[in-house]
Parts: C-alpha cells; structure tokens; sequence
RNA sequence: UGGGGUGUAGCCAAGUGGACAAAGGCACCGGGUUUUGGUCCCGGCAUUCGGAGGUUCGAAUCCUCCCACCCCAGCCA
C-alpha cells in the first residue's frame, strides 16, 4: 500500500529536464551531491502567478532533493525598488506554502564584497572606467549585425581606474558620469559580452543601504555573484537570460569563486491573463483595477483575495511542468486546478444571486421547519447543519422559465421541480407587473409527501433548484468576477492600441443576493461553494459582519448552459 | 554567414535509436451514476512527432539542408 503511494507520488510528478540535470549532478557528487536554489525577485512589483512557478520549482527541487532554498531580493536599482514590495513579497512566498527559514538574503548584503571584487578586476586589468556618455556607449555597442568600437578610455592604466573607481565610490562624480565596464570583446556576436556595464553611478538612497552607496551594481555584476557567495549550486532563471550565461560566468572564472550553474527555463504565460509586472502596474497606477490585490488581477495577493487555495496554484505549476519553449497555458487548467481543490474541501450553502420570490400558498403561514442538509457530499465527515424553510422563499430568476426551451428541466408553468433539502414543489401560477410584463412572483404549492426531495409514488424529477427562505436569509454583497480580458491573448490589438482596448467592461458585476441564515457567522476569507452556482469567499478588505461581501472565486462547471448555447 | 533558443494533438507536456500504429493533464465530444445540469465513472480525441532528404534491420529520437517562431543593441532585472 504504502509502496503504492510512493509510486503514484512519482507517476503524478511529471519529469523535466531540470529535475533530470539535478538528478545527474546529485549521481555525479557534483557540489559534494548539495542541492541549493535560491528565489531572487527584484522588489519592484507585487508577485504573480508566474512567479509562482518560479517559486514552486526553486523551492520544489530544494525540498525534493533535501537541498535548500534561499530568499533572496535582487536589490541592486533603488530608484524602482520599495519597501512595500519587499513586504508583500514574503507575504506571498509564505503564504504559497514555502519557508526560507533564516535564509532571508538581499543582494545589497554583498555591495561591500561586490565592490571587493571589482577592485580586484580592475587590477587585474579586466575593468575599466569609461567616460562615455549613455549615448555614446549604445553607439559604440555596434548593432545585432555590426562589430562594436572599444571606447577610446578602454586602455587607462590600472592606476587611473583604480583611482577614478574609488572616486566614482566616494561621490566624486553626478549621475551618468563615469561607468565601470568589464573589459571582455567588443567584437562579440553576444551583446553582453561587448564590455559590459558594471557598476553606474546613482545618486539614490536605497532601501536598505540608505545613502552609504552611490554607485550600484548592475544585475550580471551582482546575480552571478550573488548566487556565489550564497554556494548556490543551480541557479533557475528565465530563457531570456540565456545569453546572459557565458557572461555569468565570465564573471565567475575571472574570480575564481564557487561557480553556480545557470539553467533557463521557460517563464509561464496565461490566457485571458497580463503577466508584465509593467502592464500591471499601470492597470494598478491608472486604477483600471482596484489595487495590486484586484481579484481580478493574476498577482499572489489578487488571487488570495479571489479566493483561490495555495495548494490548487502549487497543484498548477506541477501540472504545467518546466520546458524551454515559449508557451501559453490556457487559464482553464488554472481553473480546473483549483474547482478539483475546492470541491473537496468547501462547505456547501444555498445562496441566491439574483432572487425570484416563490410563494408556496398550500404551506402553512407560520410555519417554519428546519431542514438537515448536508454540509458536504464529498466529505462525510463534514457533517450536517438546519436550514429553515416557510412559505416564502427565493429562488434564482434563472431557474424559472416562463417558455422553456427544449432540454429544460428547472422551473415552468404547469412544471415540477424539487427544493434541495426541501419539497417537490409545482408551478400554479406566474404574477408580473401589469406595466412592465416583469415577472415579480411565482405561485407554487408543495408536496408535503416529498419532504426531504424525495417522491413516496416514486416519480422521478428532474431538476433540483437551490433556495433561501425569504424571511430568514441575509443580504450580501456578492461579487461576480470574470477574466479582466476578454481575448485570450489581450495583445491581439488593433493598429494603435494596446491591452487596454480588450478589458473585459464585465469583468465584475456586483448583485445583491440572499444567502442561508448561517453565513452570518461567517468570517473574512471563509471560503464555500454556493450550490449550483460556484465557490465564493469572504472578501478580506470589505466584508463586515453588517454588510457581508462575498468574491465569487470561480463558477461550477456548467453543462447546461452549453447546452442552450447548441440549441439556440 | 551577428549571437542565443524553441518547434510532439486546440492548449500544456513526457519521450533522447528498438516492447511507440507516441505517456499524462486541460479543453472538447459521447455515455453512465447523481436530491448540485456540480462531483464521480466509462469511452473518443496525433498511423504521427515543423518540412525535405539521408543513415539504419529499425528514427520523434542520429546526420544534412530548409522553414517558422521567440530573446538580445538599458548606465532595468
């Protein structure tokens, strides 16, 4: 049995090459057979669903091969890094489940080290300090195509860079100024390797450092180095910092230090779903969403608050595995992921998102019974809870059809239908409003033979609606959310737009709904499945025990209404 | 003749010369169970691996050429 286990565990983990080469390199005793990753996000963004993946794999190999995983802040720009960021980063880390422990690093620990080390290269002769413009810089770059030109301050003795760096260091100069290069071959066909910039002059208080550095190192001088320091063995990063590697680790062998292996895997992309920590920020700057944790938006923290379960995200990443092509997962994985969660694991109530009142004129008028319903079908330990039931109750208006189209099997004229928990009731009578033509009540009588759903005569119906009773159900806010983009690639634009122009204008609805009596006590962030309608949670932000606000985290598959899509 | 990558079903993705007439998941399409048109269960869904040649008894896996797409010219990461 428990060999079973171990075995499906191995089945469901899907193999990637990544795995593979730790696998091989633990087999080899390469690093003395010592798995260490680290996380290193620049703190100038909320995290993301992309970042998830990041997160799940460093910290995922760490675990499996008994190695570790840093957390580690890529520092090294003050001028877009903030403190808020730094905070809310750790939030999501931990709250998708991971722990660094007291491996809690920031790669501004290392500027001291860092600037160690540059000194060393430039006596060395294998750092430069060039004062060329930016401009000119980019000039003599050269292009994708055409050679660079070495600039005309590339061969300063050792003696005039080490005084003019440790001048740079002190202040000496604004801004732009002067830059510190590595002198390695303007002639590459590899951009990054045409003497790039390592250090810039940035008169900026840091976050962490305040204003004791005026010159910050450039992401290839500090990551490869970082890593180093921190004897990471595997350093994951995205394909895009492929052709960054033979400069990593240039860097690395020129120093002669603990030498990381970079591997890049592809970044995750989602349909329907805008994952540039520019484009975000913008949606969050421009308040076309309510702030980083929207729940509309695909950040950790939106997510959260939509109510999505650490576990269905990890469950995701696991499920979409780690390749080298570029990719676009459709977000219904995503979706699917999390409804397999909440399905085990959500308390079900009856809520009523858009009412119909029903008036059960055969039932008594006082009275009131407290019906047993189960609290979860797919968990019998979940056990039972009364709801109360009386003549007027609420059902959903879409739930009532006056003409119903073929294949319909709720409420009709004439029709009969069941009340989950409750009676097999039957439409008598339609009252609407003598202007509008609206429908504003039923008129239906009950069963008292079917109390519980079931039929003694043994007839079958079909269809079974969720209700409240409407006396004794609460008001709640509830929140419809849906893609914020209704293209599943939001790029796809016309000439002179951009992602803006495919917002979903639907992408919440907000609808005064009634739910059973026993949310009441309900809690922010108390997640539940709304039956036949979806899974909902507690809004964290809004939700007060006098006005209660629920998210609707995702719907429930819904096979009827692709029916009706076919039929009509 | 710039460099670096990637191409397996609608979407992810295993597979790295022989038990592959190519795993698994999502989506989709059928059917069954069902007091949630939910869940669950069963079945279908690539004679083919970007294309063309070649090597081999045997190729998605090796070789050659070609095609498509992605990344790089920040003193961002």
């Amino acid at each position: 049995m428990k060999q079973e286990a171990v075995k499906n565990k191995k089945i469901n983990v899907p193999p990637n090459f990544i795995r593979n080469i730790i696998i091989d390199d633990v087999k080899k005793g390469k690093h003395g057979g010592r798995v260490h990753t680290r996380f290193p996000p620049e703190p100038n963004g909320y995290l993301h669903i992309g970042h998830a993946k990041s997160i799940c794999l460093n910290f995922g190999m760490a675990e499996e091969f008994n190695g570790l995983c840093n957390l580690r802040f890529d520092d090294t720009n003050p001028i877009k890094e903030e403190e808020e960021y730094i905070r809310s980063i750790q939030e999501d880390v931990r709250w998708l489940g991971f722990d660094w422990e007291d491996r809690l690093y920031f790669a501004s620990d290392y500027f001291q080290q860092l600037y160690d080390w540059a000194v060393q290269l430039v006596g060395d002769g294998k750092a430069y300090v060039d004062d060329l413009s930016a401009d000119e810089i980019r000039e003599y770059r050269g292009t994708l195509t055409e050679s660079g030109r070495e600039s005309p301050y590339r061969n300063r003795s050792v003696e005039e860079n080490m005084d003019l760096f440790q001048r740079m260091k002190a202040g000496e100069f604004k801004n732009g100024e002067r830059v510190l290069r590595a002198k390695i071959d303007m002639s590459s066909g590899n951009l990054n390797m045409r003497d790039p910039v390592m250090y810039r002059i940035l008169h900026a208080a840091h976050p962490r450092t305040g204003n004791e550095w005026c010159i910050y190192p450039m992401y290839d001088w500090a990551h490869g180095q970082s890593d180093s320091i921190e004897g990471i063995t595997h350093s994951l990063c995205t394909l895009e910092f492929e052709d960054h590697r033979p400069l990593y680790n240039w860097f690395i062998e020129q120093l002669g230090v603990h030498a990381p292996q970079q591997i890049e895997f592809a970044r995750l992309d989602l349909t329907h779903t805008i994952l540039s920590k520019r484009k975000l920020l913008r949606l969050v700057r421009e308040k076309l969403v309510d702030g980083w944790d929207d729940p509309r938006m695909p950040t950790i923290s939106g997510l959260r608050r939509r109510g999505y379960t650490p576990e269905s995200i990890r469950d995701f990443c696991e499920r979409i595995g780690v390749a080298k092509s570029n990719s676009v997962v459709d977000i219904s994985l995503l979706e699917h992921c999390l409804r397999e969660d909440l399905n085990k694991r959500s308390p079900r109530v009856m809520a009523v998102l858009r009412p119909l009142k029903v008036i059960i004129s055969n039932y008594p008028q006082a009275k009131v019974e407290d019906l047993e319903a189960e609290n979860n079908p797919e968990d019998p330990t979940a056990g039972t809870r009364k709801i109360p039931f009386s003549r007027e109750i609420f059902i959903e208006q879409d739930d009532f059809r006056e003409d119903p189209p073929r294949k319909y099997f709720r409420l009709a004229p004439g029709r009969e239908v069941r009340l989950k928990h409750a009676y097999i009731v039957k439409c008598e009578k339609v009252v609407k409003d003598g202007n509008t033509g609206e429908i504003r009540e039923l008129h239906c009588t009950y069963d008292p033979g079917t109390r519980s759903g079931s039929a003694p005569d043994g007839r079958k119906v079909k269809g079974t609606l969720h209700w409240v009773s409407a006396s004794h159900a609460i008001q709640a806010e509830i929140r419809l959310y849906d893609y914020l983009f209704i293209k599943a690639d939001p790029n796809d634009v016309p000439d002179g737009m951009d992602f803006v122009f495919n917002i979903n204008p639907n992408s919440l609805e907000i609808v005064q709904g009634m739910v059973e009596p026993g949310l009441a006590d309900a809690g922010r962030g108390d997640r539940f499945q709304f039956l036949r309608n979806g899974y909902f949670c507690v809004d964290t932000k809004d939700s007060t025990r006098e006005n209660l606000v629920f998210n609707r985290t995702v719907t429930l598959r819904d096979t009827w209404a692709k029916i009706e899509k076919k039929i009509s």
